[in-house]
DNA sequence: ATCTATTCCTGGCTGC
DNA sequence: TGCAGCCAGGAATAGA
């Protein structure tokens, strides 16, 4: 499932080859997930290919492409368009292809930015402390629900969320609002931490993650609660406990996090 | 303005 | 061995 480090792992794999190339033709093989006009980008050059919370984003001369991997997209530089293949982009000197088991993905092409991406929240790697915060103090909800709130914050999922909140410490159920500064303070730190380390290990493989050249990630063996319903905890040796909390599963340690 | 519940979607797993 | 039923969770949408 691409989360923020698992996008940016592919971004960072597919910028070199991509940016400044013209595409020459769009097939879309499942209209289902396409929005607006794909055919409009045909002719046009790659400009600006970058990752915008769980989205990829480029601007192609003067015509927006957006592309979100939903829970099981894979966009392929290499292989042969198969079963699960949804969008080809034959680009000049090579293919690149939109798979996707589960169509939960979307390719749209639009005149701009369309606005419910613009107005996602802040960056998790780029947002200060104080920010972070000021942020939380003006919620209601409970604070996992709140992380994966990507108006909140934009690139985080469930299992970094998870993760992030082992790391602080911190109860999912917890009031966002009624953190105290200094575990406020300390999720903060835990976020950056966590999606640091899981960029630096090419993300997590669960499921079917792969780059953009079929490579697994690594982050998952380094998982300390995510997917470890009953395993002992790393610090204390508790089982670690899932719960459903806002129709989503959470992992956590029932000791470390109060 | 915010938050919650529902929907989409299919391979893989469980249990009978 | 086969199959029904459930589970995974991204975002969009409707409703509270």
């Amino acid at each position: 499932m691409p989360e923020l480090p698992e996008v940016e792992t592919i971004v960072r794999g597919l910028r070199p080859w991509l940016e400044g190339r013209r595409i020459k033709r769009v097939e879309c093989l499942c209209p289902r997930m396409a929005r607006g006009d794909l055919a409009r980008i045909e002719g046009r050059r790659i400009q600006n290919f970058r990752r915008h919370g769980k989205f990829i984003l480029a601007d192609c001369e003067g015509v927006f492409l957006a592309i979100h991997l939903g829970m099981t997209g894979k966009l392929l530089l290499e292989g042969d368009p198969g079963r699960y293949t949804r969008v080809v982009f034959t680009l000049e000197g090579g293919v690149l292809l939109f798979d996707d088991v589960r169509t939960l993905g979307r390719v749209e092409v639009a005149a701009r930015l369309p606005a419910r991406i613009a107005r996602l929240g802040p960056e998790p790697l780029a947002i200060g402390p104080e920010e972070f915060i000021e942020r939380l103090g003006g919620r209601r909800g409970r604070v996992k629900p709140l992380l994966l709130n990507q108006t909140f914050l934009r690139g985080i999922g469930n299992i970094y969320a998870d993760e992030a909140l082992f790391r602080a410490g911190i109860h999912p159920r917890t009031a966002a609002a009624r953190l105290s500064r200094a575990r406020a303070r300390r999720l903060h730190a835990a976020i950056r931490e966590v999606l640091e380390e899981a960029i630096a290990a090419g993300g997590s493989s669960i499921s079917d993650y792969v780059d953009a050249t079929g490579k697994l990630g690594e982050f998952q063996f380094q998982h300390r609660v995510y997917g470890r319903e009953e395993e002992a905890c790393p610090r204390c040796g508790a089982a670690i406990r899932r719960i459903v909390l806002a129709q989503r599963s959470a992992h956590f340690c029932p000791r470390c996090q109060r």
